[in-house]
DNA sequence: CGTATTTACCTGTCCGAACAGGGAATCCTG
DNA sequence: CAGGATTCCCTGTTCGGACAGGTAAATACG
């Protein structure tokens, strides 16, 4: 990958700062979590779903489709990934012989704190230099955006359904 | 896509609140993004592709890799599939043997029109109930986590490379 | 001049993300 | 109880993104 010279003209983001804003920083920090991950040994995206595993205990994998927010085959494939390498176990329901529990191995314990420190770690640097209110503040502006996007998302599937 | 529920509690966001953020804004516009980008027959990507090429000509194939700050391989297959698609023309260079320029064909054009209103809808959408200067801290502040992200991810790879 | 390095591009592979579609189990309703 | 709808999961496909490796062309250097 080509780093983006850092002082970079923005070429295209004359239609629109923020959006295009959002693209470089997304990138740029999907980039380094994926850095920081590989010690690990995840991909990123998989550390969100062991983290909840490991708060949360087993579950099932469409409760992993919804805390997520992710989609059913994302979680399939990266369920079958994740267990392949060891670090989460699948388990028949008795009762509901639909459902799958998904576990976290003992395993994927010794991960946790990495992951944890390597997650502490990507919100300092990307926080790097904001004080506590700064943080708030960023806090508070990608809720809003992330509301904006949310309800624009929202209108978009109703409309489309109706 | 499942929808992300409005009001979720941001479930594992304890250990990096601005980094879940993050996350998830970039998720949500890129949805949006590609929802929108669909009806245009373009996939989320290929459009900056376009735009660089409407705004500054004819290119070689490296400096879009370089504007775009992608990887050499995605801008391959990208270009690919929109010169498959009919929106670009690849031509091979006569001096130097290596490069081939991409070109935007004619019928691209009446592309222009749209995605750039896709964009400054989509623009309207992320940053809708901002005022002027709610959108100004808000390309201050992505422009500050951008330059945060980019100063780690420099640092990390100068490291590697010593 | 000939070799070594750099540049430009392509290919293969792996991953997450999204959509479409399908099969199996369960639930609901008449 | 039977049939239809729903839930849950899987598979196939396409796409962007990233990494590794490879080829051809141009340039730099001894």
């Amino acid at each position: 990958m080509e780093q983006p010279e850092p002082g970079s003209a923005p070429p295209a983001a004359r239609g629109g700062p923020i959006s295009h804003a959002i693209f470089r920083v997304a990138r740029l920090h999907r980039m380094l979590a994926g850095q920081l991950l590989r010690q690990a040994g995840l991909h990123p995206g998989q550390e969100l779903l062991m983290m909840h595993l490991w708060e949360a205990g087993p579950q099932r994998q469409a409760e992993l489709v919804t805390v997520l927010g992710s989609d059913s085959a994302t979680v399939t494939r990266t369920v079958a990934r994740l267990e392949r390498a060891g670090f989460v176990r699948r388990t028949s329901c008795a009762e509901d012989r639909r459902v799958t529990i998904v576990t976290a191995t003992p395993a994927s314990v010794a991960l946790r704190r990495e992951v944890e420190q390597i997650w502490h770690r990507l919100e300092d640097l990307t926080a790097d230099g904001l004080g506590a209110d700064g943080r708030d503040a960023a806090v508070e502006l990608l809720a809003r955006l992330e509301h904006n996007l949310a309800e624009a998302t929202a209108a978009r599937c109703a409309r489309r359904s109706s």
